[in-house]
DNA sequence: GACCTGCTGCGGGGTG
């Protein structure tokens, strides 16, 4: 590590020397100069445990080594728990530079932040709702603290890209350039983040108005093999005869396959998760052999789940996680020895993610998916005869594997709800403020590009009429009654929405906690953290659930609403049914990764295809229904489901299937050419129909015409419908 | 037909 190592300060040398690293990686050695240049901004993109803080810290911590006034490093995580886990690891070489480390986040001490308020100096690790929080309430002193900053780092940069609260954090770090006054000498931004979709749009979207340039450093080799198979089951018809359910035998694999060793099973569910969780534990119980299968999902409290994550890093007795994407994410568990996957995931992005999870050192990563199907019967639907499910699952494979794809971030969408909370934070942090400087901070500026001064304008305007904003003689604007009330409560600093949640209570034991929206009555049961429980009663004042063991019973239902499958997807699938064929080509040979009961139902959904002649048609009979065929994204199938519904048609969608009931082929096809005839609606004006338009948290605040705009924008895509229909007629 | 994340200031009670 010769030349790239003496670089670095002698403090951070004598730390490495301590810590017996023989040489640094490869992303550690292309960080240094970038970083120490203290004039670009960075993107160190790489797998999970590839030493990408160290990259960032070695050389920072280096730079700012004799700077005492002030925060030097401002580190911003999406986790509460990566900022525990980052101030534990910073200890040692903080130490050695005698530098100040300050964790801050709702949950840190103090003690901690009371000494950092009066002496500010060094790192500060916080969490994006903190640091709303420090510029609405103390942007005075944030002016002062701040002011040697020479540092921004963002950890899982990717979870931020395209969300609520990524607006939200590049509005804030924007904020605090304008308020530090170094819009003309920019603080650099570094993103620490796992391998991204398209890495040449992620400076974009980490410094909207390129203002500096950016670096991009990822770890070149990416040898690791892997193993991959697609396992079938078929739920039989009827419930007689011998043949067992699907469930069950995908329990008994699951239990065959697991025990021993340590494993991670994605169930996409908190509700499928915790059934499979109490049938393994059962099963474990039945065979009077230890326990090894435990759930873990958002809903479990924190130390349950904290207990199985130490479980899992200590890695002296085989576990394995029923778990959804809480373990995706960048907790350290150590490595798994595989992954499986029961059910088609929702996305590639997520899945390569989940296969990130599994490959000890010198071992493959090894990928299963159990899928099934139902058997099909003479009242199937087109769904169940084409195999979707197994289908799409294999689709995803192909894309993750062979063509390397996966989804990239949306970064098209307004963001109206939050452009709206960044309106009342902005005024609340200064006072009073004028529409034109609002306009030029967030929108000009910030990162809300997409947004033009008419939408400003009706959002401004609806913010008036309902008494979040005033607008004082001089024409400046200052919080209404309504806008005080809401930045005065705690819950402001977030701009994500929740579901109501209530505590699960087992005697004086809490299990965890279970949003709820659906009814939980008295003497119901319900299945929770692996285990069978009945409902004594439900507090809902104190929003609680008396629960006692129990046999037997029926899952509660989890909320949610879901999110749309890439239209790239469904192009694979397409091209899969065509050719009749998913294998992977490897060289002049096939790779087969289905299993004969997988490859079997495979072979029926093509047969299928075939015989329905769904390379030329897209349109055809089923009963009573037609069913069209889009081959696209969900947006262009709910786009086509919106018009039919405006025009008294009966239509609805699944799995991009959309179905029209009682009708005729002629029918439909008359119909949909007349929809291009007549010229197709805009995606505003489909929106303007939608009964329920309410989806991120300030968006019942939002003026009605901006909501439409931006509800049509991220729900329908006319354009695409559009180039389908006409390549009909 | 899904998942995940976060926030204040203050008062009361317990512990060292």
């Amino acid at each position: 590590m010769k030349a790239s190592y003496e670089q670095l300060d002698v403090s951070v040398q004598k730390w490495l020397f301590k810590q017996g690293w023989s040489d640094l990686r490869e992303i550690q050695k292309l960080a240094i100069e970038p970083i120490l240049s203290g004039c670009q901004d960075v993107l160190i993109s790489a797998s999970t445990a590839a030493g990408k803080t160290e990259a960032f810290f070695l050389p920072a911590s280096s730079a700012v080594a004799n700077v005492k006034d002030g925060f030097s490093i401002l580190y911003i995580s999406p986790l509460k728990a990566l900022i525990n886990d980052q101030y534990r690891r910073l200890d040692s070489l903080a130490e050695m530079l005698e530098m100040d480390v300050t964790p801050w986040h709702g949950d840190s001490s103090q003690a901690k932040k009371k000494k950092a308020r009066s002496t500010p100096s060094g790192i500060l690790l916080i969490t994006p709702e903190s640091l709303e929080s420090l510029l609405v309430r103390e942007s005075g002193w944030v002016n002062s603290a701040f002011n040697s900053l020479s540092y921004v780092v963002i950890d899982e940069f990717h979870a931020f890209i395209g969300t609520e609260r990524g607006m939200q954090l590049l509005s804030l770090l924007n904020r605090l350039e304008h308020l530090l006054d170094r819009y003309d000498k920019p603080i650099p931004r570094v993103a620490l983040s796992a391998t991204l979709g398209d890495l040449e749009q992620v400076p974009k979207s980490l410094r909207p108005d390129q203002s500096l340039p950016c670096e991009i450093i990822t770890n070149s080799k990416s040898t690791a093999t892997i193993k991959c198979q697609v396992r079938g089951f078929v739920e039989p018809a009827s419930q007689e005869g011998n043949a067992e359910s699907a469930d069950t035998l995908v329990c008994s694999e699951l239990y065959q396959l697991c025990r021993g060793d340590s494993h991670l099973v994605f169930a996409n569910s908190r509700n499928n998760t915790e059934n499979l969780a109490a049938r393994l534990v059962e099963m474990c119980e039945e065979n009077i052999v230890p326990n090894e299968f435990f759930p873990h999902h958002g809903s479990l409290s924190k130390e349950l789940r904290e207990d199985l994550e130490q479980r899992l890093q200590k890695g002296n007795l085989p576990t394995t996680a029923l778990c959804t994407m809480t373990l995706e994410l960048g907790i350290d568990i150590g490595k798994v020895k595989s992954v499986i996957q029961v059910n088609a995931p929702h996305s590639v992005s997520s899945l390569r993610q989940r296969l990130g999870r599994s490959g000890r050192r010198g071992n493959p990563s090894i990928l299963r998916m159990f899928i099934t199907e139902d058997d099909v019967t003479i009242r199937s639907g087109i769904v169940d005869k084409l195999r979707l499910e197994l289908v799409q699952s294999l689709a995803m494979i192909r894309l993750l594997l062979d063509s390397k794809w996966f989804e990239p971030a949306d970064t098209s969408q307004y963001h109206f709800s939050t452009l709206l909370h960044q309106v009342l934070a902005v005024t609340a942090q200064w006072g009073g403020v004028r529409a034109d400087q609002l306009f030029t901070l967030l929108c000009k500026k910030g990162p809300f590009q997409n947004v033009t001064t008419e939408h400003f304008v009706s959002l401004l305007k609806h913010m008036g009429n309902t008494r979040l904003l005033t607008q004082l003689g001089s024409g400046e604007l200052v919080l209404g009654i309504e806008g005080e009330k809401i930045v005065n409560h705690y819950t402001f600093y977030a701009v994500f929405q929740t579901p109501e949640e209530y505590r699960v209570v087992v005697g004086a034991k809490t299990l965890g906690t279970l949003p709820v929206d659906s009814l939980v009555l008295p003497s119901q049961h319900i299945v929770f953290a692996g285990r069978r429980w009945k409902v004594l009663d439900v507090d809902s004042d104190k929003k609680v659930i008396n629960v006692e063991a129990t046999k037997g019973g029926k899952p509660p239902k989890f909320g949610g609403s879901g999110m749309f499958t890439h239209g790239k997807i469904r192009q694979e699938m397409y091209k899969i049914y065509s050719q009749g064929d998913y294998r992977i080509d490897l060289g002049s040979q096939k790779v087969d990764f289905a299993d004969a009961v997988a490859r079997e139902l495979f072979n029926e959904g093509a047969k299928y295809f075939k015989e329905a002649n769904l390379t030329e048609e897209s349109v055809i009979q089923s009963g009573k229904s037609v069913c069209i065929l889009t081959w696209s994204g969900d947006r262009v199938a709910n786009t086509l489901v919106a018009i039919l519904l405006s025009k008294g048609v009966q239509a609805g969608s699944y799995a991009g299937v959309v179905e029209v009931e009682n009708s005729t082929v002629t029918n439909v096809k008359r119909m949909l050419k007349d929809i291009v005839v007549t010229g197709l609606p805009t995606e505003t004006e489909l929106a303007e129909m939608a009964s329920d338009k309410i989806i991120d948290k300030f968006d019942e605040l939002v003026s009605p015409e901006i909501l439409s705009i931006g509800f049509g924008h991220r729900v329908f895509d006319v354009k695409k419908l559009h180039s389908y229909l006409v390549s009909m007629f």
